[in-house]
DNA sequence: AGGAATCCCGATTGGTTTACTTGGGATTCA
DNA sequence: TGAATCCCAAGTAAACCAATCGGGATTCCT
C-alpha cells in the first residue's frame, strides 16, 4: 500500500502546473527546483502525464508545459492512476482479469474486503481535483469523500 | 498502491484459520493445500503473525496455528500492518517521521491528500473483522465503512 | 524409545521494480 | 547562431518480491 515517488513528485508537479494554470508553458527545470526533484526523473513523469493527454508541451525556449485541462476537470485520481499504473490493489479486481483463472471469483470474501478498499480509495482521489489542491488545505478540510453524505463527519473533516 | 502477495495469502490463511476458530492447532500444510501456496513461503508469513500475537502455534505431532484472539478481535487491518509493513502511502505521515526532514509539513496540501487516502483505508481495513469474514459476503455487502452514516450508502453497500 | 508430524530458522535465488543518472538529439525563440 | 527547452533511450545500484532449499527443534503417538 505504499505510494512510490512517481506519484509524490508527480502530483507535486501537477499541483505547481495548476497554481500557473492560464500563465503559459512554465519550464520543467523551474518546477523541479521548486519542487526539489532532479530534472530529469520528473522529465520522465511528465512525458506519462503528457501522453495521456492531462498535460501539453511547447518545445524550444520560452517552452515548457501546462496543464491541457483547466484544474478543476483534473483529479488526483487521473494524475496518480497514470503515474502509478493503476491502483487496483489485486490483480483479480482490475477490468482485463480474466476470470478463468480464480475460479472462486464471485463468491471470494477475501476478493471482497480488497473489493471494498478500492472503492474507497478510488473515490477519495477521484473526488479531490487540483482545483481543490489549490485552494488549500482550509477548503480540503471540508470536504466529503463524496459517497459520505453525513454532515456531522463533513464538519469533522474525517470522512 | 499495490499490496503483495503476502497480505492476500496471509489473509486468507486467516480467514482459513477464523473459520476452524475453537477446533484446536491447524496444521499449516492444510492450509496450504487449501489456500494452493508453498507452505515454506506460507510459513514465513505466518511467522510474522505469530511474531505479532495474532496467531500461536503448537509444535510437535498434532500441533499447528490458532487464532490467539477470537475472530472479532482481529481487523483486517491487523493482519495487513503486520504483513504489508504498513499502509501508509507515503513515509511523511508515518508516526515516526522526523519532522525535521519536510519544512513544509504543516501545510502541505499534496500530503492532505495523502492523509486523507491513509483515513480513508485505514477505516475499511479496521472495520472488517474475520469474524465479519466468515459469516460472508452477503453479510460484508451491508457494513459501512465505519465512518459513513448514510443509510442509502449502506444499503447501497458502497461504502 | 523411535519415528512421524509439525513448527522454526536462516540462507540463497531469480526476477522485477524503483529511483534515479547519463548522454545525447530535436525544436523553437531571440 | 546559440541558448533554452523538450524528447528519448539506455544503464545502474539498490531494494523488494516471491519464493525455494536445507536443515534443526519439539511434541505426540505407538
Amino acid at each position: 500500500m505504499k505510494l512510490s515517488t512517481r506519484s509524490r513528485y508527480g502530483l507535486r508537479a501537477m499541483y505547481d502546473l495548476a497554481l500557473r494554470y492560464g500563465e503559459g508553458p512554465v519550464p520543467l527545470n523551474s518546477i523541479a527546483d521548486r519542487q526539489m526533484v532532479s530534472l530529469h526523473y520528473l522529465e520522465q513523469l511528465v512525458a506519462k502525464l503528457r501522453r495521456a493527454g492531462l498535460v501539453s508541451s511547447s518545445r524550444g525556449a520560452q517552452g515548457g508545459y501546462e496543464l491541457s485541462k483547466p484544474p478543476e476537470d483534473i483529479t488526483v485520481g487521473d494524475v496518480v492512476r497514470v503515474l502509478e499504473g493503476s491502483f487496483d490493489p489485486v490483480q483479480c479486481l482490475s477490468v482485463d482479469f480474466d476470470h478463468e483463472d480464480c475460479e472462486q471469483l464471485d463468491d471470494c470474501v477475501v476478493r471482497f474486503v480488497w473489493k471494498k478498499l478500492q472503492d474507497c480509495t478510488n473515490r477519495v482521489l477521484n473526488s479531490i481535483s487540483l482545483r481543490d489542491l489549490c485552494d488549500g488545505t482550509t477548503n480540503l478540510k471540508g470536504k466529503a469523500c463524496g459517497a459520505c453524505a453525513s454532515d456531522s463527519q463533513q464538519a469533522m473533516g474525517t470522512c
